[in-house]
DNA sequence: GCTCCTCTAGATAGATCGCTCTAGTGGCGC
DNA sequence: GCGCCACTAGAGCGATCTATCTAGAGGAGC
């Protein structure tokens, strides 16, 4: 089945790059792991390192939003959605010795200013995770504007809880990142 | 004189590292850039590249937890402190074309599951910079451990508003960011 | 059987990686 | 002058990097 390996390359590669970052892995290294053939890699991707990167960042966004709809999902309460997304994040966290945390924030460091089609997915897959969590947000009655300022104080509070809370091998930053978030979005409801 | 030779590397190293990450810099870079002799690299740190990095970590680390002390100085009020950091560091991400966000996050997630010394560096600086958020939050008259949950926040929606701003080369969330842990520590003092 | 096309196979090019090596320079104490 | 030490100098080691190369396997359509 070819299809297979095209997909084992980017969820072999997905997982090497949240790891090790994207320079610091090797084309050779997600070959050997995905158990494809060298040439597989240069034929789905010709464009070599970076299509694949690029790849990489918009499968694992995708998966990722599912992740969020999961919680976000259009007339639920946005508090709880809150709480437990963040908790569910400090729980995989830990359950995973710190390394499940954002599949793409370390590949989107290290490429904004060096590849421009990597960073642009990454954007798009950013503002994929805004766009749905915004949508959830005003579903509960918050103000358009307000809703996507707040859609973006909890990702970024998120992303940089997963900087924090690898770098220290803690789910505190997690956990204090998330009990913030929701008393935000308790407050924008409360108005 | 020597110790420039040493200052030197370290700076460049610091500079490369937070723009490319530190796999994707090489030792041979940085002493080119840095116009320093090959050989010093190694005589100043004979463990190499690892070496040189935990120690550019916390050279950054420091330099960026006086700015942090310029904002959060015991006695100031927090709110407009939040509200002025978040706002310089929209400024000079804006003005310095997205690369001079934080100095130390893109290496920090490269290598939490890489290399232990230089995670280590990294939880430590981290830490150094919660404790003197904290610290000046007391002063305020937050209690102990509300001010250190709330500190993890504020520099939990930092690192990742710098994440989202960089990929996406825009400054609105790091405003978000601001106005949400502006908000949030308005909302403590009250109390 | 034959052609066409997708995908596999792996050697290898050419550059770059981190690092080590020997040699040497310059200044200080004596 | 002489010994000592900190630092400079850069060639070059083996390994690894990304990418390309020619060759061929396997299946679908005819």
């Amino acid at each position: 089945m070819p299809a297979q390996t095209k997909e084992r390359l980017v969820e072999t590669g997905a997982d090497l790059f949240r790891r090790q970052g994207f320079s610091g892995t090797g084309v050779k290294q997600i070959v050997a792991e995905a158990s494809a053939p060298f040439a597989s890699l240069y034929h789905f991707f010709p464009g070599g390192k970076e299509e694949l990167g690029a790849e990489v960042i918009r499968w694992s966004g995708a998966r990722y939003a599912e992740l969020i709809d999961l919680f976000f999902v259009a007339g639920a309460d946005p508090v709880t959605a809150t709480k437990d997304f963040f908790a569910g994040a400090a729980a995989t966290l830990a359950e995973t010795d710190y390394v499940d945390a954002c599949p793409i924030a370390t590949v989107a460091l290290e490429v904004s200013s060096t590849s421009e089609p990597m960073r642009e997915a990454c954007a798009e897959v950013f503002e994929s995770w805004v766009a749905r969590t915004t949508e959830c947000l005003r579903g509960a009655g918050v103000p358009r504007a307000r809703a996507r300022s707040l859609a973006l104080a909890i990702l970024a509070s998120l992303e940089g809880a997963f900087v924090l809370a690898r770098a220290s091998r803690s789910v505190e930053p997690m956990h204090a990142a998330g009990d913030a978030a929701a008393a935000r979005v308790a407050e924008a409801l409360a108005r």
